[in-house]
DNA sequence: GCGTATTATTTGCAAGCGCAGGTATTTGTG
DNA sequence: CACAAATACCTGCGCTTGCAAATAATACGC
């Protein structure tokens, strides 16, 4: 009696339904992510994935642009990201000598190292996180989905 | 033109991919359904929601640590984004009379006028950048879990 | 080469967020 | 009833964000 407080039958659309449930599952992950991420390594969810995503890339580099566009952050929000990020010495900028109006934003050791060491503490917040959704009946098929990563591929 | 600049192999774990995944199509779908509420009635995303999530309550209200728990955001947030929707008229406090401490929030008759009309604005938004994420090979596993709504269900 | 449009990045500004701390109310112990 | 602990909500403060405008460099037309 006291489990079935979500009953409602939505009456948006179904996709609004199902956007409603992502971005639920989205907030509640990165919620918790955020917070192992701070707590064990003092860097938040975002700036994880500024290195995560700089790391899969051939010499870990990529222009302001191209990172803005990866991590679906304004370019100033980037550019004050990239800022932060490079005065803690795991970043740093380089001058792209073909085009002086661009800049490769580039990993540096410590911010590899970083990396390295706050993968586990990512891996783990998300298995945890993601065993938690899965006993969430209005979560799993998502959660599920995501674990899967992909029904066919 | 740089269609193919997508083919890193992702160090991390399987999950940390599929997590990146989900935060990139959740960023994306957020971004523009933000812009299109945004321009077409005034409000955010997360205003949206919380008028969304309250409506589909008997009575339309919610006492606030639910609110805060049902959209994932801080108590003091959500105060804050109660209090400009209450001055917006959209929104009303309703003291809970068998415990002061309480605060039921509830939509007003203008709450239900907005969220009616931004509605399919919502979920037109939604349509359109779906079917743009159902393009891309990394994002379309998700994106039709979403539309399906899950897999089972 | 000169001037204009375009592209890449940065900065000013106001708005929203989380954390820590504060107030008001209820609950539990005696 | 008195008092401490817990609960529900609000406020001060610093940080991050997005938008719009500024800056710097390239590309194009002439």
């Amino acid at each position: 009696m006291e489990g079935a407080a979500v009953e409602e039958e939505t009456s948006g659309s179904a996709l609004a339904q199902g956007w409603c449930v992502l971005s639920l599952l989205h907030n509640t992950i990165e919620a918790h992510v955020e917070q192992a991420l701070q707590a064990a390594h003092g860097i938040s969810s975002r700036e994880f994935s500024v290195l995560a995503a700089l790391s899969e890339r051939q010499g870990a580099k990529m222009r302001m642009s191209e990172l803005s566009e990866a991590i679906v952050l304004s370019q100033s929000a980037t550019t004050r990201l990239v800022n932060r990020l490079e005065n803690r010495g795991l970043l740093s900028r380089v001058l792209c000598d073909t085009d002086r109006r661009g800049i490769y934003t580039s990993v540096t050791e410590a911010g590899h190292r970083l990396l390295a060491e706050a993968r586990p503490t990512n891996d783990a917040a998300l298995a945890e996180i993601l065993r938690t959704a899965e006993r969430d009946p209005q979560l799993a098929p998502l959660a599920d989905a995501l674990r899967r990563h992909g029904p066919g591929a």
